[in-house]
DNA sequence: CAAAATTAATAGTATTACTATCAATATTGA
DNA sequence: TCAATATTGATAGTAATACTATTAATTTTG
């Protein structure tokens, strides 16, 4: 998996950035911080300056890879998404038990990223955590429609529908697929989220995975 | 219940001004325009300039309330869940049957808010228009920790509270009883959010409602 | 090795997110 | 009621942000 990983490009919509940040050193040293300094000092308070400064360049070069810090934050979670993706189809090919797929998709959807493929500049462990944290702002921002519409969202939305059909495949009589999919999905985050900052209202900890839960809940309501 | 709620003064927690918008007419307008300007352009768009510009007064005067727009939110949101609260109280007291109880109590969690009580300054109806879009910028930022220490969360995570015990009060063997019901809280202003911007993803509409999701959910998983 | 592309350095602008000061107005309480 | 107090408005000012433009230096490539 790693190695085949390695092999694999990711694919992000073009229209996130200005220049491919994959195809240049200053490019992927560029994604590899932003993704550190945005874990480290949070979205808000993550500019182009300090990153320039962290990887000793200049704040106007950064500009000519990302229009700005959105776009930035979109084109990391559309890869991020696409990585997941890519895990989710490799994971569940070739099971022929429904079940027993729609729990690995679900498992790939929802557990803890433990650590990086170390075979590229962009380390998933820390990429998990800033979607955990920051995800949420690429849809909640007055640009969501005109973003939906050029395909920001695509990837994301692939995910969901691939996991609807495997819900579908096991009770086409079920009628909320869709919102079932979308809850678990955007749900497993908070989850996280509240693991690490409300840990009163969740049962999500060490011990008990926000795996445990959407799978109890998925075997309840489906099996 | 209208002119219940006109006699009742919904309590913030004081650390979220610095002074109380109740006390002021000036105050009034600052909060009932705030939600007003919020849903026409967006939290990131609002500053209290353009605020002060709407409601016909100074800049200046707008931070003798509020610290910064941030704050303003979190007051907005700490009165918007109080409200919730109230609401739950109200409408699920003196009902015997539990199951009865929590799909009510689930109702007020997840269906949208038709229209204001008219007796306030504040338009309920707006005030939940901008929890979908605006309240997780709430918790997604690097003060959560400190704030939730502060009490800013703490009738968010009331309402959580006061579900996760109807559950616990039907099934006392049910794990995850504290995800469960803030994946639901959440999750609604989730699917609410979908509704108006990402339809693909989602099963509610005009026709299928947040809630039946939800109440169906919780029969498949509880009854 | 010359042309083309990329990056760095510097400067500059408009806006944001405030703070400070002081005058004008409203409120309140003796 | 009138003086003290509090509130609000107007103006000015600062540091930081979010960019754009220009030109020089460096690197890449054909």
């Amino acid at each position: 998996m790693q190695d085949l990983l390695a092999n694999i490009k990711i694919q992000v919509n073009p229209k996130t950035y200005v220049k491919n940040p994959e195809t240049s050193d200053l490019g992927k040293k560029i994604i590899q911080n932003s993704i550190l300094l945005i874990d480290e000092i949070g979205f808000e308070e993550f500019t182009f300056k300090k990153l320039g400064e962290k990887i000793g360049s200049n704040e106007s070069s950064i500009y000519r890879y990302f229009e700005n810090k959105h776009k930035l934050l979109v084109y990391l979670s559309s890869w991020y998404w696409a990585w997941i993706e890519y895990r989710l189809v490799f994971t569940t090919n070739n099971i022929n038990d429904k079940f027993e797929k729609l729990i690995k998709a679900i498992t790939i959807v929802t557990e803890p990223i433990e650590d990086d493929s170390k075979t590229e500049h962009i380390n998933e462990a820390v990429l998990n955590k800033i979607i955990i944290e920051e995800f949420t702002k690429t849809l909640h921002n007055k640009h969501v429609d005109k973003e939906n519409k050029e395909g920001f969202f695509l990837v994301y939305k692939q995910v969901n529908y691939r996991i609807e059909k495997m819900i579908l495949d096991i009770n086409p009589e079920y009628p909320y697929a869709k919102s079932l999919v979308s809850s678990i999905i955007e749900g497993s985050l908070h989850q996280h989220f509240l693991k690490n900052h409300l840990k009163t209202i969740t049962n999500c900890n060490e011990k008990v995975s926000t795996s445990d839960f959407y799978i109890h809940l998925i075997e309840k309501l489906l099996r």
